[in-house]
DNA sequence: CTCATTCAACGACTTTTATCGGTTTTCTGT
DNA sequence: ACAGAAAACCGATAAAAGTCGTTGAATGAG
């Protein structure tokens, strides 16, 4: 690859990060100096939880997850990463630590920009700080959810839920690494709970479980059992 | 109370809340100038998840909860609110409605800021969106916390770190209002567990309930099942 | 293609959490 | 001090979630 295509693209993906969206080239060309870009494997650790930051990660290709893991090495996923997404956000823009363990669903590759270079950049542009605002205000809402599904709502509708959220029209398609093992983690359950409530919506004729799809076959009843108030 | 004893009050109130601490005296003054003070009876509910957004909260005397209800009516406690603390922070600086129902739990005072009073003054003090950056930063680490504890701990578990985190020496002193019914929904529990629970760890010698305090008698005990880590 | 591995499926079982019904104790207001 | 209400207490179940052992199907590495 020749280093000019390299830039082009290096561009191109700050560029449509959130955080850079309103950038002037100049900021963004001192972002870009200070972007390192690297390959994961699938299973790959990014970074683990409690660590020091080191900086401001962008997904270009691939998906990651976010997680907690408890002292049985159950874990929770608190994100799932797909290109385009930013993580560990949080440590850069306060001094805290990692807050999560980040790890490769499939191969990907991830850019990182230091953490001095956009602390200096937020001094710099308020407008970079405003989007930091949304941003974190956008996650404190989407963990205000998931806490109350948590708390609040069973395993069987935690379930519906999802599925209604990944559905694109009748059917939810499965990555390879979506095993319902991984679901379960994104649930806040395990494997076995999972399997048995999607062959009760499956007996219940709400669903039609293939091996790489799920075919939604009465959405109005998975909205019932989601909960979802019209 | 003479006008200038109330002004006076006030002034000191918003001054010791974390997101003014840096602003000075002119743009104090006009927070003062937005800011209206108003009373509430214990249960009284002073904002309603989904309604649009007033302005920002600080609680002057009084405990409060911030919580979100189940369709079966069942609550989870989001957050504890005492004097000095403020909330729907997050829908002040995003255009977001209140993200959750917030009720006095005893006789309380609360001062309200309007909304565009901040936007305004946050364009002008940098110093503002950062205090709002550390604060939204500071409540996606507790909610992260939170959704580990209801993902990956028992209710045991979560008791206990709550006693301990309550404790002041070698026991917790509960308030009037903080009966089995509040713990339970800030544990994301019903009262019959939390009161068994009780029981179980007073069975086993950890703690010993009073009427209005918790006797901690084997700290090491109720770290153990806490999964305090040291 | 074959073999080892991972994932899914499934029944039996245990533990945890929730619910129910009722009693006793404590608190509150008069 | 008293009556009524709220909170705590407690045993009995019930329901939900989690665990275990086994099987077979799908996948992918060689």
């Amino acid at each position: 690859m020749s280093n000019d295509g390299f830039s082009e693209q290096a561009r191109d993906i700050l560029k449509a990060v959130s955080y850079f969206s309103k950038l002037d080239d100049a900021a963004l060309a001192s972002v870009e100096r200070a972007a390192i870009r690297r390959d994961y494997d699938a299973e790959q650790v990014i970074l683990i939880e409690g660590e020091p930051c080191a900086g401001l990660y962008i997904v270009e290709s691939g998906w990651l997850k976010a997680v907690r893991i408890g002292l049985d090495g159950r874990e929770q996923v608190l994100q799932t990463l797909k290109p385009g997404e930013t993580f560990n956000a949080l440590s850069v823009f306060t001094d805290a630590p990692n807050q999560a363990t980040v790890a490769a669903l499939e191969p990907s590759v991830v850019w990182m920009v230091r953490r001095d270079i956009l602390l200096k950049l937020m001094e710099e542009h308020p407008s970079l700080a405003r989007q930091v605002i949304q941003e974190l205000a956008g996650k404190v809402q989407y963990l205000i959810r998931m806490v109350e599904d948590l708390s609040l709502r069973s395993v069987e509708t935690r379930l519906a839920r999802l599925l209604l959220g990944q559905a694109e029209g009748e059917s939810v398609q499965r990555r390879r690494w979506e095993t319902q093992a991984e679901m379960a983690s994104r649930l806040g359950t395990v494997p076995d709970v999972v399997n048995r409530a999607l062959r009760k919506l499956s007996e219940e004729g709400i669903i039609h479980v293939k091996r790489h799809q799920i075919q939604i076959l009465d959405k109005e009843g998975l909205k019932a059992i989601a909960q979802v108030i019209e």
